[in-house]
DNA sequence: CTCATATGAGACAACTTAGTCTCACATGAG
DNA sequence: CTCATGTGAGACTAAGTTGTCTCATATGAG
């Protein structure tokens, strides 16, 4: 299942086919298992999301200061890349009804921590959640795809994507850092 | 052809049947002017890339201050979202050679205004130039699907990501400032 | 009006893919 | 060994997609 999930990040078009050869197995033992296509893919999804859920469990970030919970949290989920790139780039997933508990369960984990680290003054207060969430996962599909480029060490990404993160890239102080900046 | 960079844009494989409906013509009249599908991608592609290249071109970032550069520039990509998903997400485009000097040069602009803002000392000097570039087309990639989904006003894109790209969620200032924090 | 041109609708064949089924083979329990 | 179980290979059908073609129609120039 978690070669489908690789195969169908690979190339979201993918046919049973290449899936049951990246998974070494034949295209008839995949049909005793999952009996569509349609199935497949949802299996695969729920079970990435379950992955994700057990990850993020277990690391129990919620006994850390919510700093090294951040930095830890992007560790955590780097090696967890070709998942969540198969749960972004599945267009099918976005619509499936019976995924979206999971879902909910994963997001509401990760915004918690995030929420969290928000409160207690690690992250500004001035900026929609949801911004805060799609950044979030922006940069974590961005660290992983450079490390999987090449361009970025794999020891790297938690630190780097840490740092970017909090602090961006610029050099200056936060502008405004109390508002937006007034026009 | 605009038509159909949306349509590929919101499923990469839709048929020939969905991309004709949705430009309002028929399928003959659409192989009448691309021979195949194939062809159909790469001009929209190559079309796509030459918009962006001329909208860059068009604003002459060169003549601003590199910060207040970096904040048009933002702008002035965010209306384009549609045709940077469909660049990014069709999955044939990116091993497709023609569109690669096309791709070069659009690049090689975007990384012009970038390198030039981390020259001037606006963006931090330490990070490899890939990450920053990495960095700055997901950042733009998840402002315009947030203003697609009605989860950041429009008018707020530029200047929230803007903010975001320099200066990160954090509150704190930024901690090694220098140098990758010492383990 | 007349005619050239462009278009939409639809028929058609070739190809790919999904799903089902059968058969031969390997493996392991008894 | 014997046999049940699981597997891979392959045949087969149904459905969808692509690419080509024809024909009727609309539009606009002359």
């Amino acid at each position: 299942m978690s070669a489908a999930a690789r195969a169908f990040a690979v190339d979201p078009s993918a046919s049973l086919v290449d899936v049951a050869r990246s998974a070494g197995v034949g295209r008839a033992t995949l049909h005793r298992y999952f009996s569509s296509r349609e199935e497949l893919i949802r299996e695969a999804g729920l079970d990435s999301l379950v992955q994700l859920e057990q990850a993020l469990k277990a690391h129990r970030f919620e006994r850390l200061a919510p700093d090294v919970a951040l930095e830890s949290l992007v560790g955590a989920l780097t090696p967890w890349g070709d998942r969540l790139r198969f749960l972004l780039v599945v267009s099918e997933l976005s619509q499936e009804p019976s995924l979206k508990a999971a879902e909910a369960r994963v997001d509401e984990q990760l915004m918690r921590i995030l929420l969290r680290a928000r409160d207690e003054g690690v992250l500004r207060q001035d900026l929609p959640s949801a911004w805060l969430f799609a950044t979030f996962e922006a940069l974590l599909y961005a660290a992983w795809t450079s490390v999987a480029q090449g361009d970025l060490a794999a020891n790297d990404a938690a630190r780097t994507l840490h740092e970017t993160l909090l602090h961006g890239h610029g050099t200056g102080r936060p502008a405004g850092s109390k508002k937006a900046r007034p026009r």
